[in-house]
DNA sequence: CAGACCCGTGACAGCGCTGTCGCTTTTGCC
DNA sequence: GGCAAAAGCGACAGCGCTGTCACGGGTCTG
């Protein structure tokens, strides 16, 4: 329990205690060898600034606040975006001195924004990041705003307003759209998810765009609606697998929905990837843990956290395109050629 | 951005700033009447007290740190764990007025003590949770004991000193085999997990000891190795089905390692449920989203964690068993009555 | 070489809260 | 009714830090 105070330490130095705080915030007009004496007495006794004081002084908290959806609220939990963000932004809050506060919040739940309103009066973090999908709910947004508080909002979906860092859904929903095409696909679908989740509109249309420039029609019967859930997943593959004409590839807006697909498949006796490619979006942990093993597209999670924590702390405004991170597909064992087998 | 302070509660009511104090926290002395005088002005001026002046003035923190494995150290990375240790550990928290700083440790990082002493250093946590695997790692029990910081450990294992809370792992895993036998199978197949992990142990005996309350001869053969990984399991699994009298049942002592063993059944075309019952133990989010379903051991992770933050916060000892806290037999879609078909 | 200026440093007053102590009422009791 | 004890409340000094300002001495101008 170190007791050592600025006190201790300006004596130890024979300055006084106002130059101990120059040299520990890095100030300027310190003389070199000031300086060093002073460094010197910081190790020798092993001090550390007072957090509590130091925020009382300045008026500030030196905290950022990450607000996500309780995992909780899911019927299939997906932590690892949790997780992930968690570690990004730390890792940007720990290089500056910062902390991190974490809060869950339940959407359904009706005090939820009461409790992300309270925290914020009570802990008064200097910016709150605000992950999806709670990022495009308008009264979780105002309540944040309407406490003065930074706000930078994860992948928002479009028309967002004020700060945010996102992934281009569209593009990396097309290039995975064009993956599949360059296996050899050409009846390929694709499982929308809850229309609640602004990202999936993105994602529909990169499929679009993806089958378009591989010279393929959009046929309306392959593209069937999910809700995010695995169940919805099953569902869907069980409708498209019953049509005239079934896919040869399947790729699902999210993770859970492709894990229901393979679900049905197997039900159905149909071999992924032999005689059926599935792809995801997201790449929960889950993608590598079924079988087979999931291709998807990944977010940077990691990046896109540390990217917003910096936009906090550092205070910077950021270009446009510094706040798109690009996703990058990931390729394993449920997509394969199209095999000519008919 | 609330600047109302104490000052303006304290000329409000007429009273003098320290009363304002005694009744935001509670302290006797103080007239009806001047209580409610105080509280109406501290909601009429939604008065927020400032929590670094709080710990400058008390000189504590309000804080309490989680510092578990970081998942990403993990090939199949168990974020359900981190998850709801957090969530458990951050109503203890909320409900007390603390909050919860999380720290994740990557054990193989040869920083990682370090860090954690920083960390610890910095923000003067009022207690340390440590989660397992780290729980039982004496380096890092060493790290947080020298900082003098109150430490609780989840499951450290056995021969544990200190506080802690756990569940008993060996009664879990008897329940859980005892269950299978009552499923009518006499060759109930175990998977170890990784030595390093101490609860395996336990889990071991657990299961020795369901076997012979059941009446059952503890067959060597059937008691192979794991490392808790996936492919572990999957090749567990495949030494136990190439067995000449393969088991008809097999528990694994985690949930990845049972995972393996339904992807190896898979591919050797022996279905589950039907041909080969499956149970896993942690039910990790991956055990309800597999095909089949998951029978596994439920540790109640987040009454263990808010055990701890009562512990931590509410100073209090608690006798030895207040502090074990009974797992729960998840039975679902990968546990059957043994068919008699041969 | 005088005046203006900057650099390096320290004294001191807060930041918003709680702990201590002392003073004034009220209460309990014979 | 009188007195001790307890209850009710306020003044004030910190907690450990930073911001402001003042001051001495050196450097730069013209």
């Amino acid at each position: 329990m170190s007791k050592i105070t600025i006190t201790d330490v300006a004596r130890r130095a024979n300055v006084s205690i106002k130059t101990v705080s120059r040299v520990v915030n890095g100030e300027p007009n310190v003389r070199d060898g000031t300086r060093e004496r002073v460094q010197q007495a910081i190790l020798d006794l092993d001090y550390r600034p007072n957090p509590s004081a130091r925020s009382l002084a300045t008026q500030r908290s030196y905290l950022v606040a990450l607000i996500y959806d309780d995992p909780d609220a899911y019927e299939a939990p997906s932590c690892g975006y949790v997780v992930n963000l968690q570690q990004g932004l730390l890792a940007a809050c720990n290089a500056r001195g910062f902390d991190l506060l974490i809060h869950p919040a339940n959407y359904r739940d009706p005090k939820a924004l009461e409790n992300i309103a309270k925290m914020i009066a009570h802990a008064r973090p200097e910016g709150v990041v605000l992950a999806a999908p709670l990022s495009n709910m308008p009264d979780v947004v105002a309540t944040i705003e309407d406490s003065g508080t930074r706000l930078i909002r994860l992948s928002p979906g479009p028309c967002a307003t004020g700060q945010f860092v996102e992934t281009d859904d569209a593009e990396a929903a097309q290039a995975m759209t064009s993956y599949l095409a360059s296996l050899g696909h050409s009846r390929i679908a694709f499982v929308r998810g809850h229309a609640k989740h602004a990202a999936v509109q993105l994602r529909l249309s990169g499929y679009k765009a993806g089958l378009r420039a591989a010279g393929l029609d959009v046929d309306p019967a392959l593209i069937v609606d999910g809700d995010n859930s695995i169940a919805s997943g099953e569902n869907a593959a069980a409708q498209l697998l019953a049509l005239e004409q079934p896919p040869t590839a399947i790729f699902a807006a999210n993770d859970d929905m492709a894990a229901g697909i393979l679900r049905t498949a197997s039900r159905f006796g149909v071999s992924v990837p032999e005689q059926l490619s599935v792809a995801g979006f997201d790449d929960i942990s889950l993608a590598q843990q079924i079988y087979p093993a999931l291709t998807t597209v990944r977010q940077p999670l990691h990046a896109i956290a540390y990217r917003a924590g910096e936009m906090i702390i550092d205070n910077v405004q950021g270009a446009h395109e510094d706040n798109v991170i690009p996703a990058e597909i990931v390729v394993r064992e449920s997509t394969a050629p199209l095999a000519r087998q008919h």
